[in-house]
DNA sequence: ACAGGCGAAACTTTATACAATCTTCGCTCA
DNA sequence: TGAGCGAAGATTGTATAAAGTTTCGCCTGT
């Protein structure tokens, strides 16, 4: 049964079957094709790679430790609900780190990063004139990660990139009304201010961007769980 | 019934056997008994927990999240060997999110935190004058993981408890000559500060406190690997 | 004597089998 | 009719065995 797919020679990345998983249900979580609650079977999803459980299981331990997807004992993993007492850390983390991350991103500017990040918006505007949500959703997040890879910074990379995966979620639960062009001009302003080398607006602007996005949640405070059911069903 | 939705999703210490690896392991890097390249075989770890090679597994690919463990691919997990770009990264991460963890630590200052503080100062005091290097190291990076813990973000706790574990290391690798005492001042200093409620204060030695520890160590930069084996080798 | 290559041993990686646990569905009884 | 109980089914947790890779000693040829 096992189709022998994997000979040796592979990108370093791409050729772990473990990160395979990891990434497609990171993608999926990204692109608000998985919900917050959803069950991850352990059988289920390694049918669809073609991987054992073993490998599986290992995937879905390093998205635990992300904070994507929640381990219950005896239960499984779950992509995970973030309360909003997370959204609010989440968002003061990203307050705090991006800004930085941006500072020293103008200073890593080179003219092949300053064109990555005008490809990025073109590929942002036209996912968003097409109507693909989930292209713009998707797009949206990777737009900080690229700062953050310009940064040079693996640590606040890191860091980012699990925050920003929250964040997915976080917007996927909280979003007052759906905001597709949530961000866009904003995107492109700190592109703006990162091409004129200006480190005070880009952080400006960084931080802006995120108190707004911040804004457009609804983040009650959940001070029992069976409120979140009355919301649901009471409408 | 909702409200019980997570019974034991989050108990990090409990009697799980996969954390009690973790942590012995982290403990024994805190404590500066596991060298920075040491090799973990499976085989060896499973044996002094008493745990088959799963387990250990699973408990090493954590910590390899953490950064504080290197695993190579058909090689093996080691301790690993922060590069002085690695240590600069981290201590700039440090002085950026230390400061506000201070600041939400004095809000979240209550008398029962506070005599914690004064308990866990004696306890590196007392460590200190009975010469006992490894609680004393131990006790210095707890205290910095009090200090998050006390904040109460989860998040701010979660990074800071990888860049502790992290600069254990650097500072084992990098640190130009032995400095027991290195900060047991500054924290009283920076307790007196949370008492007094002074953020300004608060924040100000935390950061100058940071600055010290990175200055004593010796950050040289070591453009090609052989570098460091002719160092070692050439005296 | 020394460089190069072969081969066995040790280890990691992956898969599979078994055990423990939880969930679900049906049955009984008040 | 509804609650309580129990067994069957499904899913996860753990251990063990098979497969693949690297490493290191040893042997041969020059």
């Amino acid at each position: 049964m096992a189709a022998k797919t994997r000979p040796k020679s592979d990108t370093p990345d791409a050729s772990d079957r473990v990160s395979r998983i990891r990434e497609g249900v990171t993608a999926a979580i990204l692109e608000h094709r998985l919900l917050p609650g959803t069950k991850l079977g352990e059988d289920e999803i390694g049918e669809i790679y073609g991987a054992s459980r073993t490998l599986v299981r290992t995937a879905l331990q390093q998205l635990a430790h992300e904070g994507i997807v929640n381990i219950e004992k005896n239960r499984g993993a779950f992509v995970a609900r973030p309360t909003p007492a997370d959204a609010r850390e989440v968002f003061e983390a990203r307050r705090l780190i991006e800004p930085t991350i941006v500072d020293h991103a103008i200073d890593a500017a080179s003219p092949a990063w300053l064109d990555r990040l005008q490809r990025h918006l073109t590929e942002e505007r036209e996912a968003e004139l097409r109507g693909d949500a989930r292209a713009s959703v998707r797009l949206s997040g990777e737009f900080h990660r690229l700062v953050a890879e310009m940064s040079g910074h693996s640590i606040y990379l890191g860091f980012l990139k699990e925050l920003i995966a929250r964040s997915s979620l976080i917007i996927l639960l909280y979003r007052r009304h759906d905001t597709p062009a949530c961000g866009t001009d904003h995107h492109a302003g700190i592109v703006g201010a990162i091409r004129k080398r200006d480190k005070a607006a880009a952080r400006a602007q960084m931080l802006s961007h995120l108190t707004e996005i911040e804004a457009e949640l609804f983040l009650k405070d959940p001070s029992a769980d069976e409120l979140r059911l009355a919301d649901v069903l009471g409408v």
